[in-house]
DNA sequence: ATCGATAGTCTGTATCATCGACTAAACAGT
DNA sequence: ACTGTTTAGTCGATGATACAGACTATCGAT
């Protein structure tokens, strides 16, 4: 496992951080009585309401599959569909109270594990790593 | 969306490069047509032998999924169970010839997927985000 | 008014994920 | 040796995720 080239080292390096992330997500989502995917699909709803294609987009997945997460989620009254009154065919996807409330404690949870995890480094590196981040994202993303 | 404090919006970056790096893991595994867990368990294997239990820890699920994952890979030929001699229970997983193939052509499209969106980084800044990154990810899993 | 594009749904199929029950093997204490 | 316990992996059943293809309804532009 040599470091061949240092890019290809920071690519693996990020499919493990996703990897861990991915642990925390699930553990808090597991707690919550939420799967992976409706933690996800709840957080991004929770930020604005967002149409079934935004979703698929959002989540990376196929329109399809965002049918059934959101029935799914709809019958646990979780979320809510609302139609477009400028175009009837889009139904754009809100939180429910009950739904705002649960991503609240989801986003607690999960500063609360990372908090954890971090606490023996200086705030500032805590700053600085996430504003790194922040501009990845950003650059990865397009 | 204020960011009420700066844990929680570290938490909020994580969160979203996780989900981010899941798209780029998406589409190169689509790619190879693999899933995303498939070349999560190939990548995995392809470090060093493993065991379903230890597979289990490391995909963060039941011992009992990991049975039908090695199994479809099995079918494709691109991992193998080893039998352990000293433990007759344990089966131990690794990747074939094909499956150490496809594992080094999913590194390298991830790989190229990330040099190609950070092109504009100064490479310095690309090697300390992935020591940062790195430190964060040990700390993160404990 | 018609045509093409778009948004979402439905059906069918494969994979993912877990639970509970089970088998086989290792291990501990008597 | 002989139990009882623990551990590793499998099996069956069930629900969730994911996608392809076909479909309906609607919008937009001719």
């Amino acid at each position: 496992m040599a470091k061949s080239t240092p890019d290809a080292e920071l690519a693996r390096v990020l499919l493990e951080m996703c990897c861990v992330v991915e642990g925390i997500r699930g553990t808090v989502s597991r707690d919550l009585e939420l799967t992976p995917q409706q933690s996800q699909l709840l957080t991004a709803v929770a930020e604005r309401e967002l149409t079934h294609g935004e979703l698929a987009t959002r989540l990376h997945c196929d329109k399809t599959n965002v049918t059934g997460l959101v029935d799914r989620l709809e019958r646990r009254d979780l979320v809510r569909r609302r139609p477009d009154p400028n175009d009837r065919r889009v139904a754009r996807v809100h939180p429910t109270d009950r739904g705002e409330e649960l991503v609240a404690r989801f986003r607690d949870a999960v500063t609360a594990a990372i908090e954890t995890r971090l606490a023996s480094w200086p705030s500032d590196l805590r700053l600085r790593f996430a504003e790194l981040a922040q501009t990845a994202t950003g650059a990865l993303r397009s």
